[in-house]
This record gives C-alpha cells, sequence and structure tokens, in this order.
DNA sequence: GCCGAAAGTGACACTTCTGTCACTTTCGAC
DNA sequence: GTCGAAAGTGACAGAAGTGTCACTTTCGGC
C-alpha cells in the first residue's frame, strides 16, 4: 500500500456526529473535523471531495449499525416481544431522528453524495415497511388500536426518542416510562 | 419621528422564523433576511446588533403570543378540559419547540441577547410551574398516572407536536390521533 | 537503494458573511 | 423652507470556509 493514515474511517463518523450534534449541518465545517482529526484541513479532501460526502457516509454507516441490530426483531416470537424489542431499540439509538432530520436537508452535491442518500432512502424504505407490518399484526392480533393510523403510530414512536432525560431520573425509568406512555398513555385506565 | 419604515417588526419575526426553518440556526444570515425583506442589508443593523438578536426578539415575540393564548387554560373549570385546551395549544404551535432547541445553542453576544434570553428562561419557567401543577391536579385527580414522573410526562407532551402529518392524513385525524395516544397509548385497553 | 502509490501539508485564490462608515433620503416640527 | 432625527444605501475591510495545487513524507515491492 504506502504511507500509514493517521485517522480511521470510524474517527472521521464519530467526530462528525459529534460535530453535528454540536453545531448542525450549516455549522459543520472541514476546518473543525480537521481539528478535532488532529490532521489539516486538506487530508481530509483525499477521502472525501465535500461535507455533503463526509456527512452522508457517516449517516449510511450508522444507519447499517442500526439495521444490523434491527432485523434481530425477528427472533422474537410473539408481537409484544417484538414491539418492546423495537422500543429498546429506538430508545437505545436517540439520536437517529436528529440525523434524519439534518440528512434531508443535503443537497446533492456529489455523485457519491446522491448515491449515500440513495441507500439512506432504501434503508429507509425497508425499515418502514418491517415496522409497517409490525404495526399490522399489532392491529390483528387485537393488541394495537385498529382505528389510529399506521403512518401515525409509526412516526409517533419514532418520535419519542427524543423526549430528553433529565438528572434526577435514571435511564432505566425513563425508558421504562416511555415504553408505558407508548403502550398505554398518560391517562388512568378507568 | 422621522422616515418611514421599509419593513416593520412583524415582517421580520415573520421572515426570521421561515428562515430558521428552512437553513437552521447556522445558516440564517443578514444577507438573507434582507433579500426575503426587500431592503439593503445594512438597514438591519439600524434595528439589531446582530443575527443573535433577531433571533432571540422573534422568540421573546412567538413566546409572547403562545403564553397570551395559554393563560385562557384558567378559563376551563375541569381537568380534562384544561388537558385537552394544551394538547390543541401544543399541537397548534407545532414549531415552538424546534425553535426551544435553536434557542438553547445562541451565544450572548450582546447585552440584548442576554436580555431576550433571560425573559425567554423566565417565560419557560412560569410555563413550566403552570404545567406542573396541572399534572399534580390530575394526579391528585386520579387521571393521570401517579408513578410517572412529571417532568417526563410534560416533556413527553411537548415532544408530540414533532410527529409529521402526512398526505392523506386530516389535520383533524392526525390531532386527534396525537391527543389519543398521549391520553391512553397505542395498544387496546385489555 | 529506489520507485511509485497513497497520505499529508501549506500556500493560494475564491467566495460568503460580518460589521462599520460616510453618505443620501425622507419626514415632521418649527 | 430648512433642520434634525431616523431610515436606508453602497463601499470597504476583515474574518472564515472552500477547493486546488505543487510539494513532502512514508511505506511496501522490486
Amino acid at each position: 500500500m504506502a504511507r500509514e493514515r493517521k485517522f480511521s474511517l470510524n474517527e472521521v463518523f464519530q467526530h462528525t456526529k459529534q460535530l453535528l450534534l454540536e453545531h448542525g449541518y450549516e455549522g459543520f465545517t472541514f476546518g473543525l473535523l480537521a481539528e478535532r482529526l488532529g490532521v489539516s484541513r486538506t487530508a481530509i479532501y483525499k477521502h472525501f471531495e465535500n461535507k455533503e460526502e463526509v456527512i452522508t457516509a457517516y449517516m449510511v454507516d450508522e444507519m447499517e449499525q442500526v439495521f444490523a441490530k434491527f432485523v434481530h426483531i425477528h427472533d422474537y416470537p410473539t408481537f409484544d416481544e417484538q414491539f418492546r424489542f423495537l422500543l429498546n431499540l429506538i430508545l437505545y439509538h436517540d439520536d437517529l431522528h436528529r440525523m434524519i432530520a439534518i440528512g434531508r436537508r443535503i443537497p446533492d452535491t456529489t455523485p457519491a453524495v446522491r448515491a449515500n442518500k440513495e441507500r439512506l432512502e432504501q434503508f429507509h424504505e425497508r425499515m418502514y415497511e418491517e415496522l409497517n407490518q409490525l404495526v399490522e399484526r399489532g392491529k390483528q392480533e387485537g393488541r394495537i388500536k385498529p382505528h389510529l393510523p399506521n403512518r401515525i403510530v409509526l412516526a409517533y414512536i419514532f418520535q419519542s426518542v427524543v423526549v430528553p432525560h433529565f438528572p434526577g431520573i435514571s435511564l432505566d425509568q425513563w425508558a421504562e416510562s416511555i415504553k408505558e406512555i407508548i403502550m398505554y398513555g398518560v391517562m388512568t385506565g378507568n
């Protein structure tokens, strides 16, 4: 090969995620990323043409990881177990939805960006298809209210991950509370 | 007085909101705002020192409007009516939470910015206090599950506004579905 | 040893945003 | 009518981000 790289793809993704959360899409710059990686700004151009390429590549990577975990939903036999597994997965990846929102705004600046965005779109569709089937199954088994539109149920579940956690409330208690609210709401049963 | 202004404060706020939603905090510039207002960029400097001042001023304005509506919660006698009123108010202001998230990142560049941020903080606290009392009352009247932490219930309700609406589902149906999920969850009662 | 490929660098030109300044325009008060 | 205050403008200089280029560094293969 050649000279050893001073930074790995994984490091790029890790800092990209951090910078996106801190500065947002418009505030993300090669200068900032280079600083975090401890290399010169131009070094990054050896591997990516522009920031859209970095960001979409990171997103594909993140999506792949989530999807790799997600397919284990089929290890669970019952609807209730699958539903619980899904909620845990989503609550664990509490940054995913923010990334999806950011991803929607990225313009197609290079063919690589376009390709990454298409892969993201495919992941998204497959995920949605699976989830839709889960909700459908829940309705058929009489576990989910049949009059709620699937899209709203799914969008609602995904949105729930954004509920912030506060000091004084443990992560476990937080996750349990969110799950209970999604499943049974905030009101008492009577 | 003097010469008539080419743009009103309200126009500034309206375009600021629009630009923030389109480009985010970091993508918001005086050049963009001036273009929308149909004036030169420097004209804006006559009224605001920098973009932080414009943005926080807009946020205070928006918050005042929401708060003015919010206090009508006391026009409703029962907990259930108040709760419903609150949900309607929040669902109607579906951009508020995004603005709050953006607001957290604004640095204190001038005294005016600092003052605006403090006013926002005060609104926020008063609002939280009121809402906390509502949840507390709901618990005492046996309407809200007592074991859910108030903070989580409130954060959850606020977060719900972000659930996107889709074509094919009417706004009314969307709002009704969200309300039902918050109150009673997605699962059937048994 | 030396050669080529890959990795990394600083310098440059370009663009965009920022904030200031001297200037002009417009209006009401007198 | 003219004067002053407020509103608006274009020109400028500085800061920050972008992308390119010629160059150097480092490694494995021969």
